[in-house]
DNA sequence: GCGTGGTGACAAAAAAGTGCGTAATTTACA
DNA sequence: TGTAAATTACGCACTTTTTTGTCACCACGC
C-alpha cells in the first residue's frame, strides 16, 4: 500500500476490496445499520483492531458511512453509502460467477497435461 | 489462507482475486495469449516468483490456462479460460463503479462531523 | 554466458492478532 | 447503599503470522 493512486482504477479498487473483510463487511451492512459490536458478532473471527481499520478504510473509500453519537455508553453506527449500495450487486455478480464456474475449477485442479508436444522447428 | 473452502462464495473468490496482481494479470491476458516473459514486461514491478505463484493460483482457480511446450528454449503460454473471459466484464464493472464514485470518495475523506449530538433520555 | 520458465531457501516487510487502557453510565449483588 | 464489574468503541504498543522479495540454481540451446 505504497501510494493510494495508481495508473489504472482496478489497482485502486483492489487496494480497498482486497482481503477477507471488506466484501464481507459490505455484505453484513447490506442488511442495514449496524453497530461495531454487531459486526463483531456477525463475524467473530475478526479482531477489533482489524474491524476498526477495515471500517476506516471503507469509510475513506466512500463505501461506508460512520455516524458517531455523543454520550455514554458510546454509540457508533455504520451504514453503506449510496456508492456502497451500488457496489453490492457487482460483488454479487462475481460471487455468482464463482459458483457457476465451480466445474471449471474442478477441471483445472485436475490433470496437468502437455497438450501439444512440439518438435523444434 | 488457512482453508480454501469457506461458508460463502465471496470469501472464496476474494482469496483468489485479492492482492495487486490477480486482476492486473487478468487484464493483460484479456488481450490474448501471453508468455511468462511478456507478462513480466507488461508489469516490471512483479517479481518472477510472485508471477509464477499468482499464475498458479489463477490456474487452479480455473481462470487461466497454462500451456507448456516441450523443447528448449522453454515455452509456456498463458490464456484466459472461458471462465476467465467471463470474469473480465465483471471486473470492468467494478472498475467503472470506482471511477464513477470518485466524488463520493472525495467527500468521505473530508470533514468528519458529529451529526446528532444526542442528549441523554 | 544469456534467455527461458521455473523451484527452493532464506530474509525483509507487511499484515494481523493480543492485551491494556480509557471514558461515563448502567447493572449486579451483597 | 455502596462498590465492583460490565458495556461501548476504540487507540496504542507489542508479538506473531503471513506475504513478498532476493538470490541462487536448474535445464538446455545458441
Amino acid at each position: 500500500m505504497k501510494d493510494l493512486v495508481s495508473r489504472c482504477p482496478i489497482e485502486e479498487v483492489m487496494q480497498v476490496l482486497s482481503g477477507r473483510w471488506p466484501t464481507l463487511l459490505i455484505y453484513y451492512l447490506k442488511d442495514g445499520t449496524k453497530r461495531f459490536a454487531d459486526l463483531r458478532r456477525d463475524n467473530p473471527t475478526v479482531s477489533h483492531r482489524m474491524l476498526t481499520l477495515e471500517l476506516r478504510k471503507l469509510e475513506t473509500a466512500g463505501i461506508v458511512q460512520r455516524t458517531a453519537f455523543e454520550g455514554y455508553p458510546l454509540r457508533v453506527e455504520y451504514d453503506l453509502t449510496p456508492a456502497g449500495l451500488a457496489l453490492v450487486p457487482l460483488i454479487d455478480a462475481i460471487s455468482d460467477w464463482w459458483e457457476q464456474n465451480e466445474p471449471a475449477r474442478a477441471r483445472a485442479s485436475g490433470v496437468a497435461e502437455v497438450p501439444a508436444p512440439q518438435v523444434a522447428s
